[in-house]
DNA sequence: TATTTAAAGTAAAACGATTTGTATGCTCGA
DNA sequence: TCGAGCATACAAATCGTTTTACTTTAAATA
């Protein structure tokens, strides 16, 4: 027994397939008594109507293509399922198809699409994370609406971003307010709108304090867990021992925390750390990671609204996401003063 | 300018679209001069075959459904994200488009299922984790092709497991072979598949050396990380102290670490701990933690292969992926008897 | 009552591929 | 030379919807 079809309800309705077809996507012309009489017949037989179908003669795939890059490091995979958990919630509204796909994949081809922007079967894609500016011209070429989730790109698409600059000055505004005033600074300057955007929190924050900047200890090229362990590992070699290290990114603080640990410093009470991002990790280590929330499941349900926005022809914006969410853990020590 | 048609392939090549569609499908029946010109006009024009008039002729839709469920608490998605790796990988050589579905969506419909299903547009169905018997009934009286991972369902489908036996044998075999023998036990009877072999592989490689196993020191009812830690102060409270506890999952033993650090007591100098899954956190604790590795990629590779196999109508049997692999890290001290 | 107009319903043509059945041309053997 | 047999090629039907253009029916107007 096969499923039914638009026909067989029409027969059981008495009716034509084009009243069916009105009935069930809600159009007009079709008298309250016979709508009435279709709608039953649809609901007591469960009937759905044939998605393929319906996809040729709408020229519409309902599908939305979410891309990630599975080469990245693991810590980006706790980013990407609390995205993912954001998008798939606010997708219940919206009943498209979230399909996923990877960018290493796109080896296969010419145009570093992946096979489903290639094929034409996605309605409208998400990129996670940062993507590189051959696939967005690609994108562009192709016309196909794209939105970006925490993308440092120069191109323009409607976009999802965390402010680091309010990140950062919040962290460092919080070690400050705890008495610190010889804090290291380590992040990443590997993606250019990133970076600026870090030190200028943090600089800012430490200017209207009047603070202390040493050369010592400003590490600006730490790109994953091994490098800002090293960064660590100079800044521990200076003359001087901060109070604080600010990190860029969460990864950084928990690499950099197993650094000073291992030089047999105690934290907080000797070095204190803050962190930006709040990866599941962070409540975990010890001591449990001070630092400041990026809302990613928020990002997700904002990255879906966007898409679909651009896919019905609607304007859709940039957004930008609350970044100045304080979590205090037990990273950082309050100086007292006597 | 829109999509390019196979009949529009036809016309350049000056033959009938039944010739391009037997030359893109490699079938018999063209000659090797008119072949070879359809494929050149292909190739050079980038020509694709429409997807959705192909699904809705071949009754296809290309699609696999991945199941989650997101209301599981965050430890598994490490578990997930591992696992759809794999799936991912596996799919590049079959060229479905793998799509996400929430379990907790069903809860508009009556059936239990994701509604990706409900409308049977996905061939084949992989659940991760442990699925409800109500959902399994629906799949099994649609006749979706489904495959489970990780499941210890009782119904019958072809499934990737661990062998939990084994892993919990090889934990606590390392634990003797250090030189422990007062080993607390700490699992979760949730699912009493997984309860029976945990306990049969801890109590086998007990029994092996005459260990010694106490009531005060079995748990076998903790459930999430909250409980693994009560259980553990329960342990701590009891007359005599365990020289090293075994945990059935990392979540487990990363919980109890921390209520055993809690209590003043230092790892592994104090009390030893060993887990099982080898989840990404269990090398960021303090000490790292020992574990046996479940292989979570590999779980996705082979339900790719196994999902293809059922959709084409192959056998699939069950498979049970190789759990013995020790991964030894800080959590373990060597009893020295002099 | 005759005529106009709006409402309700339908038949048929798309959408773009696959596939079946048929026609054409060619080679080969008798 | 004729027909059988085979390899190629094609026309047309099909999949299940949506949508356009048209027909019927009923109500409203004069």
């Amino acid at each position: 027994m096969s499923r039914l079809t638009i026909k067989d309800i029409a027969k059981m309705a008495g009716v034509s397939p084009t009243v069916v077809s009105f009935v069930i996507n809600g159009k007009e012309g079709v008298s309250p008594k016979t709508r009435k009489k279709v709608e039953e017949i649809v609901s007591s037989t469960n009937f759905i109507p044939n998605l393929s179908s319906r996809r040729l003669v709408l020229n519409k795939s309902f599908n939305i293509s979410v891309v990630i890059k599975s080469t990245s490091n693991p810590f980006n995979d706790f980013f990407y399922f609390e995205i993912i958990q954001g998008l798939m919630e606010k997708n219940k509204e919206y009943g498209y198809n979230i399909v996923f796909s990877d960018l290493s994949d796109s080896s296969s081809n010419s145009s570093f699409l992946p096979d489903i922007l290639e094929r034409g079967d996605a309605d409208g894609v998400i990129f996670l994370q940062q993507v590189d500016d051959l696939v967005l011209n690609s994108i562009n070429k192709r016309n196909i609406p794209a939105v970006l989730i925490d993308s440092h790109s120069t191109q323009t698409f409607p976009s999802i971003k965390a402010d680091y600059s309010i990140a950062a000055y919040t962290a460092t505004k919080h070690l400050i307010d705890m008495g610190h005033n010889d804090i290291a600074f380590i992040s990443s300057n590997f993606l250019p709108s990133f970076y600026s955007q870090v030190f200028a929190g943090f600089s800012k924050a430490l200017g209207e304090k009047g603070g202390f900047l040493s050369p010592d200890w400003m590490c600006i090229d730490a790109i994953d867990g091994e490098s800002a362990y090293d960064a660590m590992t100079k800044i521990l070699s200076s003359p001087r021992r901060p109070t604080a290290v600010f990190c860029a990114t969460d990864m950084f603080a928990i690499s950099a925390m197993k650094c000073v640990k291992d030089h047999g410093l105690k934290i907080p009470e000797d070095v204190s750390f803050i962190g930006i991002d709040d990866i599941i990790i962070s409540k975990y280590v010890e001591p449990a990671l001070t630092t400041i929330k990026i809302d990613k499941k928020a990002m997700g349900t904002i990255a879906m609204e966007l898409i679909v926005n651009k896919i019905e022809g609607k304007p859709a914006e940039n957004i930008i996401v609350p970044s100045d969410c304080l979590i205090r853990r037990g990273s950082v020590k309050k100086i007292e003063y006597i």
